[in-house]
DNA sequence: AAAAAAC
């Protein structure tokens, strides 16, 4: 439907937004048989100084339907003397009656899945310790962070009690939605601030006080509330940064981030803080537990990370010569989205906004209908396209890492990166790198929740097969080739391996 | 290079 000429760009665009993780399906559950403890170290057992302990907590997991993408041992290390207990159904965790219809009438959900187990003792048990908490793509922890804001809201007080930043308008909106619903007999009220449309924008100096209990929104314009007086932080008692790798990191949001947790910290005088992600480079993993230094921590090694139920090939777009073939890249996309229409929705990565809209171009000229999406465009499209794209309506949308991390739309079952992610800093270097967080991140737009996928790598040149190399070899795991050929059947092939067609 | 962002 969207027609590339007609979505207008705006110069500089300020909008916000991403989508978030888990949203409508069921959160199936893993079942969690036992939480051995296994002091740290050879500590004697009298040692009750010992202040941390280490908990390796060995989870089962029977995926019964459809769902359950964690397979891998997650491993929770937990500050302080409080013991945690896995919670095996969402009664376990003293939540109301009204958050307990919302998971199971609205949301539709019957057990908690893994992360939920495990992360949510940790957040609602008092004493409230912050938590650093990285699960699988699509394992539901929006669900996590969700709960725990609103189980800590008193609906009966006015005003902002717990806030979520988020990297992008799409997420935070993505986000607030699943809170709404979750939060549906609660009474409890929310606010997304995030850009809003141009043309009816409101100076922050004119714009009454928040009241609603919860606020979720990007780093920008949360950062202008407060700042603005409009938006008061004292009675905040838990702050979610989700995608916090992202929030945390240099050349991220590092610098808001640091600001509106130091703010609120002090402010509402010492608030919980959840940091949520699927990934955690190094770098970030040792700054992070140095921001929440007496936080619980849960995590997953990278080897474990990438979801099993989702296919990952790779396709050589290149001939002879060393240098990208971008019209073998759309042939081989047109086959891709020959069978890819019949099996559900398709998303496709590229580098840069341009290529983006090239792309959309190209495909729409040759009649394959698609939509695209990327920072550029005006906050009015951004939101149609989405919506779309959400409803249905579409189904193809190409797109920037705009949409890279968190946006969730069970339909989606192939992913095709048309261009790699490529670590900015080394390219600059000279000696391209690959950006395994993003693309591990780019792979979990599908199979979400368990569900099955594809992935499709294309290959401009020997350096991106180097690239992708690298990808293998960090999350050490071989990525088959297909052929490009236009005369047989590898790609349905592919596809058909994939569990899908 | 992507994203967020202002009055």
């Amino acid at each position: 439907m969207a027609d590339p000429a007609k979505t207008e760009e705006k110069r500089r665009a300020w909008g916000d937004e991403d989508e978030e993780e888990d949203s409508s399906s069921v959160a199936s559950s893993s079942l969690v048989t036992a939480a051995s403890v296994a002091a740290e170290g050879k500590a004697a057992e009298g040692e009750a100084s010992e202040l941390k302990k280490i908990e390796e907590l060995s989870i089962t997991e029977k995926s019964r339907t459809l769902d359950d993408p964690e397979d891998s041992e997650i491993k929770a290390v937990t500050s302080g003397n409080t013991v945690y207990e896995a919670a095996v159904k969402f009664e376990d965790l003293n939540l109301s009656q009204d958050l307990i219809k919302g998971l199971y009438v609205e949301m539709g959900f019957t057990r908690p899945s893994k992360i939920q187990a495990v992360s949510l003792p940790m957040i609602l048990t008092p004493p409230y310790k912050d938590l650093v908490a990285q699960a699988h793509n699509g394992s539901g922890k929006t669900t996590c962070f969700v709960l725990g804001m609103l189980s800590r809201v008193d609906p009966t007080k006015e005003g902002p009690q717990a806030m979520c930043i988020c990297p992008t308008r799409e997420l935070a909106q993505q986000n607030q939605a699943v809170l709404m619903r979750m939060g549906k007999y609660s009474g409890i009220t929310s606010m997304c601030a995030i850009p809003s449309e141009s043309a009816g924008y409101i100076p922050v100096y004119k714009r009454p006080e928040v009241k609603e209990h919860v606020v979720i929104g990007t780093p920008g314009t949360i950062k202008k509330l407060m700042t603005g007086r409009k938006l008061k932080t004292g009675n905040i008692k838990i702050l979610v940064f989700d995608e916090a790798d992202h929030m945390l990191a240099e050349g991220g949001f590092k610098d808001d981030s640091e600001r509106i947790m130091k703010d609120i910290r002090k402010e509402s005088g010492g608030c919980q803080v959840l940091l949520f992600s699927a990934t955690f480079n190094e770098t970030v993993k040792a700054f992070v537990s140095n921001v929440v230094r007496d936080g619980n921590q849960i995590f997953v090694k990278k080897e474990d990370l990438t979801l099993e139920k989702v296919k990952q090939y790779k396709v050589k777009c290149y001939r002879d010569r060393e240098r990208p073939d971008e019209r073998l890249k759309i042939e081989v996309i047109k086959k891709i989205l020959e069978y890819g229409q019949k099996v559900g929705q398709t998303i496709i990565f590229v580098r840069t906004k341009e290529s983006a809209r090239n792309l959309h171009k190209q495909l729409s000229s040759e009649g394959y209908e698609c939509t695209s999406i990327q920072g550029a465009l005006v906050i009015e499209d951004r939101d149609k396209i989405i919506k779309e794209f959400k409803d249905g309506l579409t189904q193809v949308l190409i797109t920037t890492d705009l949409l890279a991390r968190g946006f969730d739309q069970a339909q989606v079952n192939l992913v095709v990166n048309h261009d790699l992610p490529v670590n900015y800093e080394s390219y600059r270097r000279g000696s391209p790198e690959p950006d395994c967080e993003v693309y591990l991140h780019r792979v979990g737009r599908t199979g979400r929740f368990g569900r099955k996928g594809a992935v499709f790598n294309l290959l401009g040149s020997r350096d991106d097969e180097a690239l992708l190399e690298m990808i293998e070899n960090h999350f050490q795991h071989k990525i088959p080739m297909v052929d490009n050929g236009q005369n047989d059947d590898s790609i349905v092939n592919a596809i058909k391996d994939a569990g899908l067609l």
